[in-house]
DNA sequence: GCAAAATGTGACGACTAGTTCACAGTTTAA
DNA sequence: TTAAACTGTGAACTAGTCGTCACATTTTGC
């Protein structure tokens, strides 16, 4: 732990801090960057406005704290995930595993999160979206280093660029987060990761 | 033409609404419902501000008429290309194939429209999600549809649940729509829909 | 050609929300 | 104990936007 060195009183505003930055991300999960105000952040976590501006240089600094703190957890895991399995399918079928474990644990940024990386998001002046694609893309490319391995080992079929593949893959995870953000209980993410993976790996076609 | 009977006063009002919307759609598609103001949107389109509100009830009341209108547009195309087809594989085909033609001739009311239908939507108080997503709703049942039958068929294996087969599709097909709209010359939308739907369709596991 | 009706205008009122800062309260160290 | 340093506070300042409305301009009908 890094806390370790820390003085009481660094312990102290490290956990304020975290208050802050939980009620903030209840709200904008809620209602969105510009439908939630300073003063709303500061009765929810419990602290006055000016507080929330000695831990913060303003709202959008803010926001973007939580932004990128989280989207760096959701790449640091599935970049593992695909590091640490041997063999493609298995790199695949941990990728789906760990993106619903992980996105699952932390369900009021995801909307944030998907807001951010998929251009809809016209929350931040600009910026915070190429930072965040840039990681974004880093992990797309390990994606997509699997399935060119798989195939080059004819492991794989060639059914479409690598690339396109990892994109695919990356797509069709967040339509099933997407379902059971929607309506957990109708939708539930599934656990088998083949029964998403079965759409890119088994033919729907009956003929070849 | 609906015109046909209108007066020539009538059509110049319908023009001018016609123009208010598209000053206000180019705005809003850059820089999203929040950071657009009412004073932007005349300017652009040469009216005063006083004239917007003879032509709209308020902002938000703008910004529904844009996303509603498009989003009849994107539905009824979708959904004539599913019922004008014969054959299931033909009916995926033509909705590939009619998705990108009518999204890249709406350029840019299509961030806007994936804004609203992806959850990430903070732009509308409410209601206007509900109104849209039934419409989108009604769209993928007519997709299950497709896929429900080509099962039944014979002619699709159950690789998945149909329902979960429509909405794979449909996210594929706006995964690829997206990377196009990132960089239109780097990643075209293909023009042989079998590129997209090939990932459904071939399998990409080697033995079977 | 003219008065009445319809239409277009933009300054202005009312309000909201981001940010600052002087001060009160608290902790620290001697 | 006490003074200096640090921290938390929220009233007040500022900027900017929505939506209105009395008035100017244009169109219409006679």
């Amino acid at each position: 732990m890094k806390d370790a060195t820390l003085s009481r009183r660094e312990r102290e505003k490290l956990w304020q801090r975290q208050e802050m930055l939980t009620a903030a991300i209840g709200l904008f999960s809620e209602k969105g960057f510009h439908n939630v105000s300073m003063l709303e952040i500061a009765k929810r976590s419990e602290f006055a406005i000016g507080t929330l501006y000695k831990f913060f240089k303003n709202k959008e600094d803010l926001y973007r704290s939580i932004i990128v703190k989280q989207a760096d957890t959701f790449h640091t895991a599935l970049t593992r995930a695909l590091n640490e399995e041997d063999g493609e399918i298995e790199k695949l079928r941990s990728y789906v595993k760990i993106k619903g474990a992980v996105f699952m644990d932390n369900v009021s940024v995801v909307r944030l999160y998907f807001a951010e990386t998929r251009g809809a998001s016209f929350n931040i002046k600009a910026g915070l979206d190429k930072e965040i694609r840039e990681e974004y893309e880093l992990l797309l490319q390990k994606l997509t280093g699997v399935f060119a391995a798989g195939i080059q080992k004819k492991r794989f079929q060639k059914i479409a660029e690598p690339y396109h593949l990892a994109v695919s893959l990356d797509s069709l995870t967040n339509a099933f987060l997407h379902l059971w953000l929607e309506a957990p209980d109708e939708h539930p993410y599934p656990d088998d990761p083949d029964v998403i993976l079965n759409i890119i790996c088994k033919g729907l076609l009956v003929e070849p």
